[in-house]
RNA sequence: GAGGGGGUAGCUCAGUUGGAUUAGAGCAGCAGCCUUCUAAGCUGCGGGUCGCGGGUUCGAGUCCCGCCCUCCUCACCA
């Protein structure tokens, strides 16, 4: 709606000509920053420390004067008071819309009205105003986004969940908010795993057809082989290591052995990103570098950042202890191996500079486990001094790491055999599991329709399980978790969604009709629910801040929790036109919000369960 | 040894970078609510020396110092 409406519909005294802010606690931040330095005892430092307050106390708080105060050893009620003063002098910040308050030792509250609330609610009405909304938090900054990533020449297990839904997830949050983003899938297809499943095809004297229906298995049974044998003997892994090197340096036979297993796991990988939705951009893996590599050996040898040690070309960083050559436990960045063969170094390098050159990527984003921030901390040191040295100008790399999928013993999960557990089979049971659970709850529904529900609702839980926690924890995988339709899960926020979508299907209307003449929220629960609604912006700031999607997570469950009271509290079809006008607006938004929140989380909701 | 993660209610976890006499959710437990919009829901109750000991200040789960427990990584795997 424009400002001119809302004047009218609020009733506005003075002319209100504002827009409707999106995101209030940015807005009132820059106001506080702009109007400060007019103040006595505030300078053009000044940080307001805005962020949103517990509900009891206010919606938005300002901390900041309280640390001017003690720098200053003023009283910081005073100049709050008077910052406060300032800024209604200002007249930018209307007194229909916030409440201003100084409270408890010198915070400045602001508290949006009713008026506020029906203004935004009005203004922000769907997934295209919210995403204009959000786009200047990444303006258009060009992304690479690095995931799942998997080493092929496996097939897919538990471990590979995370990368490719947190990866998703974050990508899409990413790509919301703004960004001109890049999935790139960067496959471990030309390290040693190679040499090692090449190894053992060679020994077993194993004929690889890419065509045969067990191709699969076959490759998982002679990887598995091979692993044994070169854990057990360094003679075979030296062997393994050779079959890698030749590899790599052209021979024909290893080449054409390469070609089959790449084509075999990649159609199995692809089975399983089918399942997941997954759509990366490009596929560029290791072997995509294998003629960038020595551009890289090169170069960093020119600028004297590499040096040969005990065979190997190694990069020291003697400024960081740990990478130090002086290091009690040696750890170089080895970006050429003894043999002469690259390794997840020497591609990284080259797929960074490919990437800022090729794609001009403003920002790349990493997302792998925790185990390898050793690697990243030095790629992303390497990188910075090698672009300097080389005059280019270095992307913002970031590593988004996760911890690892635990057992319910506390170890690494795996099956009884002591085999991984296949990711698969983890799809299968958690459909099969939502399955029987929207039987028993929903049995008038088609079989059909149940099967298509427990399919979305099946991975959806699966990447929520995965998602709702920190990343960087570590969790224990149990079905209960898995299972359960309470609390923070998948199903808790999908079935708020069917409840919504309900009402608007018995009373013959799309979702977001209806709503002329709403009035502003009033009862408790509505005005709850629509202070909810609005706390969508700070959600997405937070879980793009670190890019640690649990925030927006957190989010959606409250968000659907204020939605639960609100419904068991306050009918939405009733007698008055107005009130029944404005719970079908606050149910269209909560309906759009948690859509649009789940979508950012992959997850796609559905009509009924 | 070095680096990183974690230690918050019986269990699983949040805690927006130092803020509000009362540290939050959800499970599990107990007690209620379906002839009215999907009960996979809602309402209420009980449950805590935030690993331990110091310190910094108006104010600490959060910052500093010292311990303890646990997981991960550390020369050619990715």
């Amino acid at each position: 709606m424009s400002a001119s409406s809302l004047a009218e519909g609020a009733g506005c005294n003075t002319p209100c000509d504002m827009p409707v802010w999106f995101n209030p606690a940015r807005e009132l931040d820059a106001l506080l920053r702009k109007v400060a330095p007019t103040v006595p005892g505030f300078d053009a430092e000044f940080n307001p420390e805005l962020r949103p307050s517990d509900p009891r106390h206010a919606d938005f708080q300002a901390n900041g004067v309280l640390a001017v105060a003690k720098k200053a050893k003023g009283n910081p009620r005073a100049l709050a008071t008077a910052l406060v003063d300032a800024v209604k002098a200002t007249g930018e910040l209307d007194q229909k819309l916030f409440q201003v308050e100084v409270a408890g030792p010198g915070f400045i509250n602001f508290k949006l009205t009713p008026v506020a609330l029906g203004a935004w609610l009005r203004e922000y009405r769907d997934e295209s105003k919210w995403r204009a909304g959000a786009a200047r938090m990444m303006g258009g900054r060009k992304v690479v986004i690095d995931y799942p990533s998997p080493n092929t020449a496996k097939q897919m297990h538990v471990g590979h969940l995370r990368p490719i839904v947190i990866g998703e997830a974050v990508a899409r949050l990413i790509e919301f908010c703004g960004a001109k983003l890049t999935r790139d899938n960067h496959i471990g297809d030309w390290g040693t795993n190679f040499g090692i499943l090449i190894l053992a095809i060679r020994r077993a004297g194993f004929k690889l057809d890419a065509q045969s229906p067990t191709a699969l298995d076959d490759l998982e049974r002679l990887y598995k082989e091979g692993s044994v044998l070169t854990k057990a003997d360094p003679a075979a892994m030296d062997a393994a290591r050779a079959e890698l090197a030749k590899l790599q340096s052209g021979d024909a036979e290893n080449l054409a052995l390469w070609e089959e297993i790449v084509k075999v796991s990649n159609i199995a990988c692809q089975r399983i990103y089918d399942q997941f939705g997954l759509k990366t951009d490009v596929i560029l893996g290791e072997s995509f570098y294998r003629d960038k590599v020595d551009q890289v050996y090169s170069e960093l040898q020119k600028v004297g950042l590499a040096e040969e040690s005990e065979g190997a070309l190694v990069v020291w960083h003697d400024d960081e202890p740990r990478f130090s050559r002086h290091a009690e436990a040696k750890m170089p960045f080895i970006v050429r191996k003894k043999d002469g063969s690259s390794n997840y170094a020497s591609t990284d390098l080259a797929t960074l500079l490919y990437r800022a050159e090729y794609f001009k990527a403003d920002e790349i984003v990493y997302v792998t486990d925790g185990r390898q921030q050793d690697h990243f901390h030095q790629l992303f040191r390497t990188g910075a001094k090698w672009f300097t040295a080389t005059k280019r100008t270095l992307p913002r790399l970031r590593h988004v790491w996760f911890g690892t999928i635990l057992g319910e013993d506390g170890k690494a999960i795996k099956t009884k055999s002591g085999d991984p557990v296949r990711l698969q089979s983890l799809i299968d049971e958690a459909t099969e599991r939502a399955f029987a659970a929207v039987t028993a709850k929903s049995p008038e529904l088609s079989e059909t329709e149940r099967k298509a529900i427990a399919k979305a609702v099946g991975i959806a839980a699966l990447r929520y399980v995965d998602l709702a926690s920190n990343r960087t924890m570590d969790y224990s995988f149990s079905w209960d978790k898995l299972l359960a339709f309470e609390g923070n899960t998948a199903p808790y926020l999908m079935y708020a969604v069917v409840r919504v979508r309900s009402i608007f299907r018995k009373n013959g209307i799309e979702v977001g009709k209806g709503e002329e003449g709403a009035t502003d929220p009033e009862t408790p629960t509505e005005i709850a629910l629509a202070r909810k609604l609005l706390g969508f912006t700070a959600a997405l700031d937070l879980a793009l801040e670190d890019l640690r999607p649990h925030h927006l997570c957190t989010y959606l469950h409250e968000l659907a929790a204020a939605y639960g009271a609100f419904y068991a509290a306050d009918t939405v079809n009733v007698d008055d036109p107005a009130v029944r006008a404005r719970r079908l607006m606050l149910c269209a938004r909560t309906c759009a919000i948690l859509e649009t929140g789940l979508r950012l989380l992959a997850i796609e909701p559905v009509e009924r369960m």
